[in-house]
DNA sequence: CAAAATTTTTAGATTAGTCTAAACTTTTAT
DNA sequence: ATAAAAGTTTAGACTAATCTAAAAATTTTG
């Protein structure tokens, strides 16, 4: 039987290996997880006896297909119980991810199917991010940062890769949700901020901001 | 904050006082809840010291003020899961009570909250029990179980006080269910068993049974 | 009412997950 | 290329929840 807190740390394993493309070392699983470097260590120990993961000492880690279809499976609870809190039960985008993370761990594959049925399959859950299916694939989205975005093209807002609640509460202020229409109109090379139009107003975002959201142009 | 465990301790201890009416004693403790004895003496050292129940070496615990609205909260948490899952998932009502004791655990008052309106503010959960209020009022029920019948009087089930997979099996077995038409044909004296007319079929049930089944009658 | 039976508590261990401090590797930079 | 910095692991300790075995208290019974 797997606990909840190895769980999270194969979670934040497959989290930071989407990000980077190297192994995920040590230090950025305790940012991840906002435990010691101590703790993780001694936490690699198990899940490499449990052959959830590929490890060697002071080498950095990556997760064992084993630990992949876990970790995928943990994200797919997440994402699908963020779905169900926002679309039915009201809360809104900001507010979804604390409770989120403790339903994820709920043991019943059953009840993730039944509930993926009641939620009619969704592929995105509400802040944009592709939802894995049953069988652990994650759906494609074609999308590119805001911040790699051509001066002068539009495009749409498919999703945010950062689920925190001051960010999420930020774009509400600034206009954008899924689906908003942004055009990028200038960047700034000094601090890589960008100018953009959203709806017909002028705005003026940080390269930290722009970087989270993705954008499907036409 | 409260744990998992604690929790689970003073459900347990709200059930047994609702069952009987003297205090609670260690034994009927490790009994609901399948630990030790002495891991019940532990914990309920540690719930005096959080106030929460009221204990006297040797002479057995009852719920403090504070228990008793926390306790409250979990069988509310568990009976609204447990209609969210039969009324909205289409689970049935024997598959869900080991999901529902998971569901119960995760910390959120404005999830439940939310819940408990999706489900348009239910006064009974799958199983007929009755679901405490937010403000921790649990409605009354006017039953009696099935065994204090008197012959030749007829009623309705509404409500089960027996939440465990193989009963509840039975029960389906037997064609009964919330709303079932009871009718009490005889009492047998030696094991206190009954004969029942159910829709017109006769049938037979032990007095183990009959007791868990709540009987309204008109 | 005292001996036996039952119930409850205490003592001492164990496991999972965490921490800090110290030791050890690897990487970086002069 | 080596010394400093950064990153990682080990050692040792702590808490929560559990266990078994033994001791203590209470209740039952002859």
């Amino acid at each position: 039987m797997i606990t909840s807190a190895e769980e999270n740390y194969l979670k934040a394993i497959l989290s930071i290996s989407l990000k980077e493309d190297r192994k995920v070392s040590t230090n950025s699983i305790s940012r991840e997880i906002g435990t010691s470097a101590a703790s993780v260590s001694d936490m690699l120990k198990k899940l490499q006896d449990k052959k959830l993961i590929k490890y060697e000492k002071y080498k950095g880690v990556e997760l064992s297909k084993k630990g992949e279809i876990k970790a995928i499976n943990i994200l797919r609870k997440h994402r699908l119980w963020e779905t169900f809190l926002v679309n039915n039960l009201g809360f809104n985008w900001g507010e979804v991810h604390d409770v989120a993370e403790q339903l994820e761990h709920i043991k019943s594959s059953e009840l993730i199917d039944r509930l993926d049925s009641y939620l009619s399959f969704p592929k995105y859950d509400p802040h944009g991010e592709p939802i894995p299916n049953k069988e652990g694939k994650i759906p494609s989205r074609n999308t590119i940062p805001l911040n790699e975005l051509k001066v002068g093209i539009k495009g749409n807002v498919m999703g945010v890769t950062l689920d925190d609640k001051t960010f999420l509460n930020y774009l509400t202020q600034l206009n954008i949700s899924i689906g908003t229409e942004i055009e990028l109109i200038e960047k700034i090379i000094f601090d890589k901020s960008l100018s953009i139009k959203i709806e017909k107003n002028n705005n003026h975002i940080t390269n930290d901001v722009a970087k989270h959201l993705l954008i499907r142009t036409k």
